[in-house]
DNA sequence: CTGAAAGCGCTTACAG
DNA sequence: CTGAAAGCGCTTACAG
């Protein structure tokens, strides 16, 4: 046990307790090499007794800013994360109970953060007051809904996507196609949606309102969608999946009633996670640069940080099509 | 433009640039009540402009720690992490790169880390020494080798894994049930195999050096070795892939090969990654509760900060079999 | 190798 | 509200 000992110690009360002057402990703890062993090794014994920690740091070098998720629960998150640790920032790893804490903005500063990156999430107007205060900046990955003006974002061109993936299937000669977008408040899932609409009125194809149906994003949703799509008297010979994890879910609904993909069903993705590529057959789906959008917002809040000005408030960075093995022509 | 500044600005230079006090400045970079609007305004600006931070900060009430993975590209990683920021630390996270810095030790110092979390990687002699000397306590998550007596490590009993899930098979009728290991080189893998041919041996059936091959823990690793497997004379009726990436790369050359799975071919993964749900069939597996093992290794380095003695250096958690859809009997 | 002395950046009563 | 003054925890030449 350490000896009785008021308030935490400072290199005087170590000092004083191993019998040295206070510079002696100062170069202990700072590894300078002008102290004898056998002093270092007598007065690190007492600095771990006591549990010594500095009152004072030298400033970070690092730039630590915190990453918040809503939970860190999908294969998502390590993509982004990827990518805003390649941006030159240190990255804390944060969920999203934190900024519900009343003064989350202020345990920023106190713990040194010199800045956020707030994913797929919300920021009430009170966190945005409170940032602007602070003068901490903060840069939102794929916003749930409209960021306001003065909030830089980074997201992907999600309206651009869900075209290319609907004309890949009308180009296949599908014209049953069926769409299972996220949940209706998220904007990105609008946009997929409006894209899918706009490469079916493009091919003159009609909107059948029964072939546009909202999942979770999640398995759960596809898997549950995709039965009742399957289910209709005349059901779809593609579905544009809305999301890699729902497209895994429509793949298993169609395993289940007997159908095989993409004979018998074509599927379609969202996001290009590592695992599109691991799934049997492999899925097409619609690449949406996750690192590279985490290194971006990485970039921008960088630039914050340093006071520079932003060239744009907000970036859409490039989707594109990738074609596996999961959609082919429909039969007959 | 800033105006000409030689060195970081201070409480003094800005005062002096402000025309006000320096404790006025002190008031305003701390939130104080104290100061008049316009003052603090005026103060403010000053600050934002020559871009101020303190020299010297409040001490982290927060435990700063950092993980370091190999890299950061695999869905393995979100499971770990989640589970070490619920153990109450704070996480930086970081890349192998880091550790091989010639002064990754005083780095961590630097930047005010209480302590580090390892990811199956290794810890040279050199960062051991290192570390020993500065105090900071270090806990190896799934440790690619033993790591030296020293050294606090979590993991999962990886053997009885191996076992667990050959019986599965066996107890199916299978007779012969080839596996994937991982690089030859990892523990885990040499564990998994053991239990492979203690399950064998529990049988009586011998174990063909045939079926035994080494993959890489990805997909990849598991499709080749599969498809030599299925081109052997007297192929197996089940593999056990040693990992969930590469069961799916099992899985893919079975499809490929024409083969149904479970019906042709059973396949057993390893992890239960959350995707392990999401194949079609939903992936048999070796449950390794990741997130506990972070949890758990959260806890440990927690205890080392705070000076508490661990109860055991090496930790081992359970692993069990998730019985889904991917393993039957064979045929006939 | 050690430590007295000067000094740095900051905070905190407290007098006005 | 403001700031002169005392003080805190620490670092850094530098003399011995």
């Amino acid at each position: 046990m350490p000896p009785h000992q008021l308030g935490r110690p400072t290199l005087a009360s170590i000092a004083a307790a191993a019998g040295v002057s206070l510079p002696t402990v100062s170069k202990v703890v700072n590894g300078k090499a002008d102290v004898a062993p056998t002093t270092r090794a007598h007065v690190q014994q007492l600095l771990d007794q006591h549990n010594y920690v500095p009152v004072t740091r030298r400033p970070a070098e690092d730039l630590l800013v915190d990453v918040v998720f809503t939970a860190l629960d999908s294969p998502w998150a390590v993509e982004i994360l990827r990518g805003v640790t390649e941006s030159g920032l240190e990255v804390v790893v944060s969920s999203q109970s934190r900024t519900s804490d009343v003064d989350w903005v202020q345990a920023l500063v106190a713990g040194g953060r010199r800045g956020a990156l707030v994913v797929t999430s919300r920021l009430t107007a009170a966190d945005q007051r409170r940032l602007g205060r602070s003068r901490l900046p903060v840069v939102v990955i794929d916003p749930v809904d409209m960021p306001g003006q003065d909030v830089p974002s980074v997201g992907a061109t999600n309206w651009a996507g869900g075209l290319a993936a609907t004309e890949h299937l009308v180009e296949l000669g599908h014209r049953r196609i069926a769409v299972v977008g996220g949940p209706q408040a998220y904007l990105c899932s609008r946009a997929r949606i409006d894209g899918y609409r706009a490469a079916l009125e493009r091919a003159g194809i009609a909107v059948d309102p029964a072939l546009v149906v909202h999942g979770t994003f999640r398995h759960q949703g596809g898997y549950d969608q995709a039965q009742s799509l399957l289910a209709l008297p005349d059901p779809p010979t593609a579905i544009f999946a809305g999301s890699d994890e729902q497209a895994f879910g429509v793949m298993e609904a169609a395993r289940q009633a007997g159908l095989s993909v993409p004979d018998d069903l074509s599927v379609v993705g969202f996001d290009d996670l590592p695992m599109a590529r691991w799934s049997s057959p492999p899925l097409t789906t619609v690449c949406q640069p996750l690192a590279d959008m985490g290194r971006m917002a990485g970039r921008m809040l960088h630039d914050l940080i340093d006071g520079r000005v932003l060239g744009s408030q907000r970036m859409e960075l490039a989707t594109h099509l990738v074609t596996r093995a999961s959609t082919a022509p429909p039969r007959r």
